[in-house]
DNA sequence: TAAAAAGTGTTATAATATAACATATCAAAT
DNA sequence: ATTTGATATGTTATATTATAACACTTTTTA
C-alpha cells in the first residue's frame, strides 16, 4: 500500500502513457476515444484508471477544466498539494512546484481558525510561448 | 457596464437570494429545484443567472465541488481572485480575503515565466466548528 | 492455496452544462 | 417618445461529465 512503487495495471498504464505524451490536459472522453485500440471501451474504465492514478499522485485533475494531466514531478506522489499555471490562450498547463506552499496556506488557514489539510491552486494567465508571440 | 451597482434581473436576484441564505455552496440543480416557485423552471435559467452573478463577482463557483456560493465580501466585485477554505467534514465554505495573494502569485508566476492574470485557490481542511466537536 | 482485495468488462443511468431559437424587456441615443 | 442594439427570457432538446450496479477475473497476502 505504499504510495511509492505501485505497479500499474494495463488500463492504468494505458491512460498514464496517453497523458504523459499529451501537450495539454485531456478530458475523460478524449482519453476514452484515444484508448479504444488498447481495449478501453467504456467510461468507467477511464474513470477508474484516473481515480487510481490521481490517488497515487501520477495524475492531477484540473478542476476548472474537467481535465486530467500527468504529474511532471518524478516520484512526487502527491495528490494533495497542487498548483497549476494555466495558459488562457493555448490551454497549456504547467505545474508549479513550490515546496513551501503548504506551510504558507497552513499559516493563512490558521489565522482564519481553519485546520489546513491540502490545497489546489489554479492560476490563469499567459505562458511564455504565447507571451512571446505577441 | 460598470461592475458596481449593476441592477439585477428577477431571475438573477432569485438565485442570489437563495445563495445568500444558504449555509453551504449549492449545486445548480438544487438551485433549480428550490426556485421553481419563483418561476425558474429549466436549467438554462439557472446557469444564465449564475453566469451573470459570477461575472459581476456576486457569486463564486467552487470548481472542485461544482457548486456555487454567494460572495461574502460587500462590494468586492471580484471573480478573478478567490480563495476558499472548504471543510471536509461539514462542507462549509468560507472565503479567505487576503489582499496580497494576487501579488504573491504574480511573483511566483513570474519566476516560472508565466504572466499572471487571476487565480482560484481551494484549500481543504477542518473548520472551527468541526474541529471543536472532536 | 484459500481468502481478501483490487481490478475488469459491461450496461444503464445520473449529474452537470450548453445549443438553439423565437420572443421580450431594457437602456440610451437620436 | 421612438428606434435601436444589447441583454434577458422561456422553452425544448441535447451535449458533456461521471457513477451505480453486477457478474466475473486477477492479484496480493496471510
Amino acid at each position: 500500500m505504499a504510495l511509492t512503487s505501485t505497479k500499474l495495471t494495463n488500463n492504468q498504464q494505458t491512460v498514464l502513457d496517453l497523458l504523459e505524451n499529451a501537450k495539454e490536459p485531456l478530458k475523460a472522453y478524449k482519453i476514452l476515444f484515444d484508448t479504444q485500440k488498447k481495449g478501453i471501451t467504456a467510461p468507467p474504465q477511464v474513470y477508474r484508471a484516473l481515480d487510481k492514478l490521481i490517488e497515487i499522485g501520477k495524475v492531477h485533475k484540473i478542476e476548472s477544466k474537467n481535465s486530467y494531466i500527468a504529474c511532471t514531478h518524478k516520484n512526487c506522489n502527491s495528490s494533495t498539494n497542487t498548483a497549476f499555471l494555466i495558459c488562457e490562450i493555448c490551454d497549456h498547463v504547467s505545474e508549479l512546484k513550490q515546496k513551501n506552499l503548504p506551510s504558507y496556506f497552513a499559516k493563512l488557514s490558521d489565522q482564519a481558525d481553519f485546520k489546513y489539510a491540502k490545497h489546489n491552486i489554479e492560476i490563469y494567465g499567459t505562458c511564455i510561448n504565447c507571451k512571446s508571440k505577441n
